[in-house]
RNA sequence: GGCGGCAUAGCCAAGUGGUAAGGCGGCGGUCUGCAAAACCGCUAUUCCUCGGUUCGAAUCCGGGUGCCGCCUCCA
């Protein structure tokens, strides 16, 4: 089956069609100026879904995400705390890192930072300047957006329609309000690298360009990042690697959705926010990967403390029945292909849909558990397998694996058992309730009594 | 003001021409000493509203209404 994404510059569902095995594709990460909040994760987790999938269809993965490492938020608050930015810059990063790897997200191919690559920037730039599509005055380099016929063909906006909204004041040195800067001239005390203009730094967009089609090249199959930055971000990424070199940027555009906080966009410049590690501090990763992913990524969500609880429901109902499943079938297998599935995937990577899936299969496996039918278990339980993994699902046997525990646990199990046999119900609920106070679960089943972690 | 998107049960959410997936919650039942987990049944004759196209529309077209995003740093 042919995998199709929906394509922003397109306007239309597009088939997946690499020049070779490889899909080449550009994340935009973080400008590490703040904190990564859950709506980072968002595009995160739904991009590690989606580079899963393609390896399971087949495909090698490129995945390459930036860290812009410098720019004015980040010298600013730098500043207002009073550190150096590149302390700042390396904190936020570290705490991406470490929350994305605590989601189970799998490192990007390629993470590579804006200030490590300013020579590759600067070259960019100077062939942008050659080609006559961009200025210099006095240390700073414009792009200049009239010379560019296309600017606006992946946001649908025209430039015209730009002016009436455009902020006049500040951008002095620009001939035109809608120009923008490709390199800045640093200004006393701020940091620099050295260029053809002298000493600055790159402008906001020129080092996705960069280094997307450095380690890409150009005409990569896909350039991913959240809806907000459709515009400007992405339409002047467009507009100066292609005014600048001639040759295409990226064949399709893939935008995830916003995550709402309250019924407005989450945004790391207000403060609007409900931090990344905030959640992992209170909630299994599973949960958040849950909650994301059970809404398309084209679509608006919200973030609330109500759907996340019903994530961590949903998530327990297919734990209990993994747990079940392993203790009736030690020998656990993963399928090789799950065509519904796979389908649903390929379909624009529906994830809910997929999901709807994987509860099904699960109402069916705990009908052959409650049956007895090992068949049925067996085949149930490996596309179960399958499904979660492609989606990114590690699910965590809490237990401890120690064997004295499981000694411990096996011995509380049986005294409970006891007891009941004994019609001590008193103390045999007395000994559950306190369990349960410490996050453990007795569950009194026809094979006997049974202790969870919850 | 310009551009774009969305409106499906109490809540979340799939479904782009053939007669409403799935999850959470609730109610009733089975099992249980009681629970928990699980299973079974019920919980949208109807998809914001009005009109149109069609044998047939939640799905296509047009007019309303409401919400959100972008146009300024943002995933």
């Amino acid at each position: 089956m042919q995998v199709e994404i929906y394509d922003t510059l397109s306007r239309q569902r597009k088939p997946l069609e690499p020049a070779d095995n490889t899909v080449r594709i550009y994340h935009c990460g973080m400008t590490v100026q703040a904190r990564p909040h859950v709506g980072h994760l968002r595009g995160y987790i739904v991009m590690d879904a989606f580079r899963r999938f393609l390896r399971f269809k087949g495909y090698d993965v490129t995945l390459v995400q930036n860290i812009t490492d410098i720019d004015d938020k980040v010298i600013e608050k730098s500043r207002a705390e009073g550190i150096d930015w590149r302390m700042l810059a390396e904190r936020n990063t570290k705490e991406l890192l470490d929350v994305t790897s605590a989601l189970n997200v799998e490192p990007p191919t390629v993470m590579p930072r804006a200030t490590q690559h300013i020579e590759e920037i600067v070259d960019l730039v100077s062939r942008i300047v050659d080609r006559g599509h961009a200025y210099e005055v006095s240390g700073d380099v414009y792009f200049d957006v009239r010379s560019y016929p296309k600017y606006g063909k992946l946001s649908g906006k025209n430039i015209d329609d730009l002016m009436e909204g455009v902020r006049k004041d500040l951008a002095d040195n620009k001939r035109d309000p809608l120009d923008f800067a490709l390199w800045k001239a640093a200004k006393e005390g701020e940091p620099y690298w050295f260029s053809p203009w002298g000493k600055g730094r790159p402008g906001w967009h020129i080092e996705c360009s960069a280094m997307s089609t450095l380690y890409l090249g150009s005409g990569f199959d896909i350039h991913a990042g959240g809806e907000d930055l459709v515009f400007p971000h992405h339409e002047n990424e467009i507009a100066q690697y292609e005014a600048g070199t001639g040759k295409p940027f990226a064949k399709a555009w893939m935008h995830v959705e916003m995550l709402n906080l309250q019924g407005e966009k989450m945004s790391k410049s207000t403060g609007h926010v409900v931090t990344a590690r905030d959640v992992l501090d209170l909630y299994d990763p599973n949960v958040l990967r849950l909650f994301t992913l059970r809404v398309h990524y084209r679509a608006q969500t919200e973030y609330t403390m109500e759907g996340i609880q019903e994530a961590r429901s949903a998530w327990e109902r297919i734990e209990n029945f993994l747990e079940a499943a392993r203790s009736a079938l030690p020998d656990q297998s993963v399928a090789s292909s799950y065509p519904e599935f796979e389908q649903a995937l390929a379909d624009d990577l529906n994830t809910p849909k997929a999901l709807g899936l994987v509860f099904d299969l699960v109402r069916e496996g705990n009908e052959a558990l409650a049956a007895g039918n090992t068949g049925i278990l067996t085949d149930v339980s490996a596309r179960l397998n399958l499904a979660l993994g492609i989606l990114g699902f590690k699910p965590s046997d809490k237990r401890g694996s120690s064997e004295e525990l499981d000694k411990v646990l096996a011995i509380v199990a049986d005294f409970r058992a006891e007891l009941r046999s004994a019609k001590a119900f008193d103390w045999a609920d007395k000994l559950r309730e306190n369990l349960q106070k410490s996050g453990l679960i007795i569950e009194d089943t026809k094979e006997g009594t049974r202790i969870r972690f919850k």
